[in-house]
DNA sequence: CCTTTACAAAGAATTATTGTTATTTAATAA
DNA sequence: TTATTAAATAACAATAATTCTTTGTAAAGG
């Protein structure tokens, strides 16, 4: 995997430790956290962080193309590190949020697009319903 | 078309001006407008109607599956009287937020969501991008 | 009628997010 | 290295969307 310092750096951003913390955090989990949670995870090992800086980095990470922000209907906004449109799971039991990974669907998705009136940057796919884990309670 | 009083009536709710207000124009628009946008448009001929009681009407409508909230990545939240699953487009340039009806697309994430570990309640397709009006200036 | 209950308005409170400012820090040039 | 400077940060103020609380009102049931 690329150093993180190195992608900042090509992006224009000046390398601080709050960027590299924020980008590695999001890097390394598929969790989908929102700015509350990145903050409150980093803030023991960098005391020095505040709320604020978590969101603005996050805001020039999204700009410069290294998030996506995600919402599935929460009142807080999730961000995911990979960039590639792909679907989401969100449990309406747990609340847990994870990647789908659906070629076929993307495809069908361009097909259709085709038809439509409507030239498609970029599309969003959220199913919402049970877990695995939460079925089997 | 179902009488407004009636469909409240059948839903327990108790029918006010206020309710009825909201749930005619929540059925006679395709925009799905956000509270405030609802709060304004009505206003002016129900003076004596306030914003959090458009919330409270919203939050009462969405528990009794009379309205479905959406919410397409903007601070507010959108409201539909639309109650069936189905996409949505969203104009990058202008913010216009239209239905799209696409029962292929349904019937095919159906047969995939069977391939998952997933129970699928419900789903969002959203595509962003540029609309018929945007795309043609 | 009178009591109970549901509803509404008003505005306070809360939550997520963004703006402001003084201070600190990273990049760059000397 | 060190000095310079432009950008980033922390702290906290401010805003926007939404929810909560209180109090008054109207309708339904006895």
């Amino acid at each position: 995997m690329k150093e993180t310092t190195q992608i900042l750096r090509e992006k224009g951003l000046k390398v601080t430790p709050q960027r590299i913390a924020v980008y590695n955090m999001l890097r390394s989990t598929t969790q989908h956290p929102n700015a509350e949670t990145i903050y409150k995870t980093l803030e023991p090992a960098n005391p020095t962080m505040s709320l604020a800086t978590v969101y603005k980095t996050l805001d020039y990470f999204k700009q410069l193309g290294l998030v996506q922000e995600l919402n599935v209907g929460e009142p807080s906004s999730r961000y995911d590190a990979v960039m590639k449109c792909h679907p989401h799971t969100v449990c309406t039991v747990c609340g847990c949020v994870r990647d789908l990974d659906m070629e076929e669907l993307t495809e069908l998705h361009k097909k259709l697009a085709q038809q439509l009136d409507f030239e498609v940057e970029c599309e969003q796919l959220i199913l919402y319903g049970k877990c695995a884990g939460c079925r089997g309670n």
